[in-house]
DNA sequence: TAGATTGTTAATCGATTAACAATC
DNA sequence: TAGATTGTTAATCGATTAACAATC
């Protein structure tokens, strides 16, 4: 029920809770134990998850889907449009602009900036650097993406903070310096492969 | 020193420490503070996962480069070339197989499969899903990436199984069942947006 | 020597898990 | 009522941070 200030821990967990609440589950309620078994997870974790967001399960009944779905809905703000721009249409980039996963959060790219000037294949115009400080301020971008080279990534990061984004998701590999206020972060995919192939290699 | 058994909350934060120490800097000996600083740590934190993957600082002087490098290496171990296969052309998965950020951890994805047979850019053949476990078996494949859309990712994840692959690294948004001895790391692109998104909004 | 820097031990913090009480 | 399931409190576990000892 305390939406503000849950753990990132429990966070972090809500969009899956959501995503299987709200698409792959068909009953009209659900208990804690049929969620930890579809993700994988502990049982009293689910719970003590739920009850932080939502609060409203039942002794033997679980908890009402629709309202799960709800409260989930709630506490990830989902229906709080937010906009983000993306800087650096390489493949990566490209890939993000083509994902069609982000509205199911509530979360729109809605502008994309790169040095070079292309037409992605669904006709939305790439738009060079110079124009992305007014296009943030004149669409309220609340998240800058992230997807040009190492070497331009902190340039691009200052520009999205005076811009005035809050936050910045970086998938350069380079730590981003950003003031305090503006959160960030960090995706690193060839390190997370690394990680997970140490691992597989043990 | 002892390179088993490292917690992952280190293992995480070492692809970090190499990239730095190998590529960003300069000096032939390097302080737990000035990484700590370059990579926004603490630098007790540094230090102490220093000690578990080196433990060759010197009071003073700090930790000579070329052999923190080397250690660092060992733990990820770099220099054992991992193969992967990557099950699923779209745009994501083509991001993924013109990265170039994979060799600097001793990775390579060696093979490309969909239904659509395509050539890639670089002249790179796509195979069909049929080759995929012979592929997998006499190229000592370790790991499979899964860009497959979420209706076919189970499917997928159990062919990498039977094909002998350690670890999948997922990018389907659902949770796969797999045994015991496979690992598998989720990936899910919308779901770590929405958890930046909220923490922005906020 | 003095000072800088590492290494180690203890304290703190937060997250997870276990046990059990509450209740429909 | 009995049993299933949630909610809560306490215990455990692991990671981070702080304090300080060791040493070049």
């Amino acid at each position: 029920m305390n939406n503000e200030n849950l753990p990132l821990s429990v966070l972090n967990r809500l969009p899956a809770y959501l995503h299987f609440v709200k698409y792959m589950y068909g009953g009209a309620t659900v208990s804690s134990a049929v969620i930890a078994k579809a993700l994988s997870l502990g049982e009293v974790q689910v719970r003590k998850d739920l009850q932080m967001v939502s609060g409203a399960g039942r002794p033997k009944v679980g908890y009402v889907t629709a309202e799960l779905v709800r409260h989930l809905e709630e506490s990830l703000a989902v229906s709080t449009k937010v906009n983000c721009v993306l800087v650096g249409v390489g493949h990566l980039g490209k890939a993000l602009l083509y994902n069609d996963g982000f509205e199911e959060y509530g979360l729109s790219v809605i502008g994309a900036f790169d040095t070079k000037q292309i037409t992605l294949h669904d006709g939305r115009e790439v738009l060079p650097p110079e124009q992305l400080a007014e296009f943030c301020k004149s669409h309220d971008v609340a998240i800058g993406i992230v997807t040009v080279p190492e070497q331009a990534a902190q340039t691009v990061a200052d520009e999205l903070v005076s811009a005035g984004v809050m936050a910045i998701w970086n998938f350069a590999p380079t730590t981003l310096k950003v003031p305090d206020n503006v959160k960030v972060k960090n995706e690193n995919l060839a390190q997370s492969l690394a990680v997970l192939a140490v691992q597989a290699v043990k």
